[in-house]
RNA sequence: GUGGGUGUAGCUCAGUUGGUCAGAGCGCCUGGUUGUGGCCCAGGAGGCCGUGGGUUCAAGUCCCAUCACUCACCCCA
């Protein structure tokens, strides 16, 4: 039998223990934030049918989807989960009767792509989602914009902006200003691109595929206004309020723009910008998506209302709105931004009890239930090395206090504690030790 | 799907016009230190030079193919 190369699939990560530990950092601020707003948790199969993926996607997406088979064939086509959103609108759908309404959700789990891997994209990566069934208020999507927001903060995130735009508003500036209706899509795609290539390369861009140049002037001159506050929804609507569309989603981004006053977002943490948008097709409404401007790093956060979606596993739909964390890109940004803290190392570990010898190792063990009855996270060394050896175990590993039982000490029933950092020792009764150990640990 | 880049020790990499080119740093192991980590010193293990073919007296080095990794584009988080 060969030797198998160990190696994880293309787009497929390990996280060793130093990762997860920054990982479930942040997942834990999160997760308490979404708990904060009152969203309640849910878990979802990696698995699905086949037939809740395809359709809602779009075929270029759709081939990016994985295909799932087992030994014995199967009788059914199944898929892994290509986001969190459709199988919201699937549950929501199947289990309506026993959910209460708003249904206030999260999830956050791993999603596959077959995408073609480049830095900071993966083929499985966690998606981190916070979405509102049920309201057709723009009450609702100032509450996942919040969501976003207070996350963000607490994380320690110095600046950012949440872009907010609509995607009826959009349609009605290509309409306005002449873009065909079967071009819109293409419309999309190149503003899209705003950040990245200016409103130059949009034009050009726009002109390459056959929208008339007067056209393309027309829609840049609209959505390149750069107002404060609501001044880009007032210029609009004296552009084009008489248009039904424009007047409707004017009104709503208005109301939003109060909502969120209302919900403790400032108009520092957001902007109405018309040069964003969402890539995906089931937007109906109002759309978000959070950047950071200082390295020109994309967007870590995207969303907005897709009233139909839910329609698609049931007669009638229902009114929701949500947002998703862009949680790899904000775990990468943790690390240049230096927003850890500093009590996040590369272990859990907190103390290490070494063993002296044979005749020592059951106080040795004895201690180390006593310190884990304190609740201080103890590792008992489990193998027969010299002292030195113990030691540098602990200082590897980032432990940062280690507990000494020898002869002498177990003949006066104390235990020895030094705390590796600067080196400090002292001699304590077993009946203290979690005391002194607490303590130069620095826990409470 | 398109276009670049890179494959040499566990890791990061050097290796000149083809001819002592099998190397460095870090890491690992042993010892200096039989009750104490980091720092220092001495020693040691570890490599099909991605793989297959070709050119040559001679290939880590040149050529072809192939695989893998990686970056960018398309698209997206």
């Amino acid at each position: 039998m060969s030797k198998v190369n160990p190696r994880t699939p293309k787009g497929f990560r390990d996280f060793l223990p130093a990762d997860m530990l920054k990982r479930e950092y942040v997942m834990n601020t999160v997760r308490d934030v979404f708990q904060t707003f009152g969203f309640e948790p849910l878990q979802t199969p990696i698995i699905e049918l086949q037939e809740t993926l395809f359709g809602k996607y779009g075929e270029e997406a759709e081939n990016l989807i994985y295909s799932v088979s087992h030994g014995r064939g199967s009788k059914e086509a199944l898929s892994m989960r290509y986001d969190l959103t459709v199988p919201l609108a699937r549950v929501v759908a199947q289990y309506e009767s026993s959910l209460s309404f708003p249904f206030k959700r999260y999830q956050m789990s791993p999603v596959f792509r077959g995408e073609r891997p480049q830095k900071g994209r993966y083929r499985e990566f966690y998606q981190c989602d916070v979405d509102i069934v049920g309201v057709a208020d723009t009450s609702a999507d100032a509450e996942v914009i919040a969501v976003v927001v207070t996350a963000l903060k607490r994380l320690g995130f110095p600046q950012f902006t949440v872009k907010i735009n609509h995607r009826q508003l959009l349609t009605a500036i290509g309409q306005y200003s002449g873009v065909p209706d079967a071009q819109l899509p293409d419309l999309y795609r190149s503003v899209d691109k705003f950040d990245k290539i200016g409103a130059d390369g949009v034009g050009r861009e726009l002109e390459e595929r056959g929208i008339a140049p007067d056209v393309v002037r027309r829609m840049l001159d609209l959505i390149t206004q750069q107002r404060p506050g609501t001044g880009n929804l007032d210029f609009l609507e004296s552009a084009l309020g008489d248009l039904e569309a424009a007047r409707v989603s004017i009104a709503q981004l208005r109301g939003l723009a109060v909502d969120l006053e209302d919900a403790g977002v400032t108009p520092d943490d957001y902007a109405f910008d018309l040069t964003m948008v969402r890539g995906l097709g089931y937007y109906t409404g109002p759309i978000f998506e959070t950047v950071i401007t200082e390295p020109n790093i994309g967007s870590i956060s995207g969303g907005g209302r897709y009233d139909d979606l839910i329609g698609l596993f049931r007669r009638e739909s229902l009114p929701t709105t949500g947002v998703s964390l862009g949680i790899e890109r904000i775990i990468d940004l943790m690390d240049v931004f230096a927003l850890y803290p500093d009590d996040i190392g590369g272990t859990v570990v907190q103390a290490l009890v070494t063993v002296f010898d044979e005749s020592t190792r059951r106080d040795s063990a004895r201690l180390a239930a006593r310190l884990r009855e304190g609740g201080i996270r103890t590792e008992l060394f489990m193998e027969d090395k010299k002292l030195g050896k113990q030691f540098n175990h602990a200082d590897k590993k980032g432990v940062r206090l280690v507990a000494v039982i020898g002869p002498d000490e177990a003949a006066q029933g104390v235990v020895k504690l030094k705390r590796l950092a600067d080196g400090h020792e002292q001699v304590v009764a077993l009946a203290d030790a979690v005391a002194s150990a607490r303590q130069l640990l620095d826990l409470r």
